[in-house]
RNA sequence: GUGAUUGUAGCUCAGUUGGUUAGAGCGCUGGUUUGUGGUACCAGAGGUCGCGGGUUCGAGCCCCGUCUAUCACCCCA
């Protein structure tokens, strides 16, 4: 067999014993809380038909979908004259890796639909996969935590999504995020002001950009995608938009017309998380906010850290018409997901881990001979029923090599167990930071680890 | 998908205008005798210089391709 240096596929990654333990807590944090709002979890395939995955995020996330080679003889029936890639590709792979969590919820819920109760509510902590190319935080396989809430228009949910955010964050000691949500309808409105009701997506793109590359590129760029010099004037508000949350909200109604949807449903939502207790949230209107999946009809919502430039940390939003894509119409849905990756480089970068994380080996019993060996597993199994994280050294091999294991593996406690504990019916207790120890019965062992 | 930069021991890196057996620090393994680690000392292992081709008498250094990582764009978690 010729060995070659194996490698890693290009954004993706393994993950040693110290990034789970710290991905669990995360993922714990997220799953305590939303189970807490009264979700309950879903697991989807990885795999799922390419055309339930195609079509629903618009034309990018199409293009960076991991596709299946069809099995067997993919060529039979093909004929050789086409040269156009895209239309091979559609005859050889009908498969592919999910790209969100989203399509396969409604994918389900399409084929549910007589025994689910609802509204249903699901979260889904799962990986998803796209083709695109890695940057910093940016994986070609990475995880999604979504919660939605399917088959209700109450913009209740919308409000629950905010508070649970918070809540999430809160938990994991990150304060200094915003939540910056915009609506669909208010985009169309501006666009509609512009006199291009039907460039509402191409408006969105373009102030999308509006922190990156400043006022000026954006009004080029809409310029470019054919808005007219008068009809961009009637929004040069958006760059002058005030401070205060209040008042932006007035210039907004008055520039929009008073019967916007968006603006009111907004509002709507403001006032219900201000109902379920949240004073103060860290949230900002910014009508740059476009976002790209192109199945979201209503509020839309993306989490950003105020001092850390980097991509969002959530993102979501309400959408209409998912479900018809499944044959099953009038099915309302809002949603929001975290990225457990992103959330990670956070907490990395400002240090926000607790210590311990509490899932690593608490103790480890050093194996001195053969002669006390009983009583040490007689220790070990004590230990274990009594839920603390113990090991054994597996050979009776001289204890320096012991004790450097267990500096290694960083376990705070080794108990030393030898003919004279046997004898005496105790263990040695050794800290391993201060390096102190003392003869313990069981009893005191116990209390001393737990 | 577009445009750049990058790649030498497990890790961080050195390697002079292309010229003999490619180096360091850390880490690793063993030892400094018997049941005590993190310090010190001694010894040792470990590299097809990312991979594949090319130019050259000769390539870690030059050229091309490819893979990876990083950055910007696109888009997004």
């Amino acid at each position: 067999m010729q060995s070659k240096k194996p490698t890693l596929l290009r954004g993706m990654r393994d993950f040693a014993a110290s990034q789970v333990f710290k991905r669990n807590y995360i993922l714990d944090t997220i799953r305590h809380t939303y189970q807490k709002y009264g979700f309950l979890p879903l697991e989807t395939p990885a795999l799922e038909h390419l055309d339930t995955l195609t079509g629903k995020y618009g034309e990018e996330g199409d293009q960076l979908m991991f596709k299946i080679l069809n099995s067997g003889d993919f060529l039979a029936g093909i004929s050789d004259q086409i040269k156009d890639y895209k239309a091979l590709s559609r005859q050889i792979t009908a498969k592919g890796l999910r790209y969100d969590l989203t399509v396969p919820l409604m994918r389900y819920i399409a084929m549910n639909r007589n025994t689910l109760v609802f509204p249903f509510r699901r979260y889904q902590m799962q990986p998803v996969w796209r083709a695109d190319r890695p940057q910093k935080g940016r994986y070609r396989e990475f995880y999604q935590c979504d919660v939605d809430t399917v088959g209700t228009q109450s913009l209740l949910y919308e409000a629950e999504i905010i508070v649970m955010i918070h809540e999430v964050l809160l938990r994991l000691g990150i304060e200094d995020f915003t939540i910056h949500m915009n609506h669909r309808d208010v985009l169309k409105g501006l666009a509609t002001l512009a006199g291009a009701a039907d460039q509402a997506h191409a408006l969105g793109a373009a102030l999308d950009k509006l922190d990156k590359v400043g006022k000026d590129k954006v009004l080029e760029e809409l310029k470019d995608k054919g808005f007219l010099p008068n009809a961009l004037a009637k929004l040069m508000f958006i760059f002058d938009l005030p401070t205060t949350q209040k008042d932006r909200w007035a210039v907004l109604t008055k520039q929009l017309d008073s019967n916007q949807i968006g603006t009111r449903e907004m509002q709507k939502i403001l006032d219900y998380t201000h109902s379920l207790g949240l004073e103060e949230p860290s949230i900002t209107l910014d009508l740059t906010l476009a976002r790209g999946l192109s199945y979201y009809t209503g509020t839309v919502f993306e989490v950003k850290m105020k001092h850390l430039n980097w991509g969002s940390i959530g993102g979501g939003g309400r959408y209409d018409g998912l479900t018809g894509a499944f044959g099953q119409t009038g099915m309302s849905g809002v949603g929001f997901s975290f990225g457990v990756d992103r959330l990670y480089e956070v907490l990395e970068e400002l240090n926000l881990w607790p210590s311990p994380l509490g899932y690593d080996t608490q103790v480890m019993l050093a194996n001195l001979d053969h002669l006390s060996e009983q009583w040490a597993l007689k220790v070990l199994a004590t230990l274990r029923k009594n839920e603390i994280r113990a090991e054994i050294y597996p050979e009776t091999v001289r204890l320096q090599k012991q004790l450097q294991y267990a500096q290694k593996r960083q376990i705070p406690f080794v108990a030393i167990i030898g003919s004279e504990e046997q004898t005496a019916g105790v263990v040695a207790l050794k800290n391993m930071q201060t390096g102190a120890q003392k003869p313990c019965s069981l009893a005191s062992l116990l209390q001393e680890l737990s």
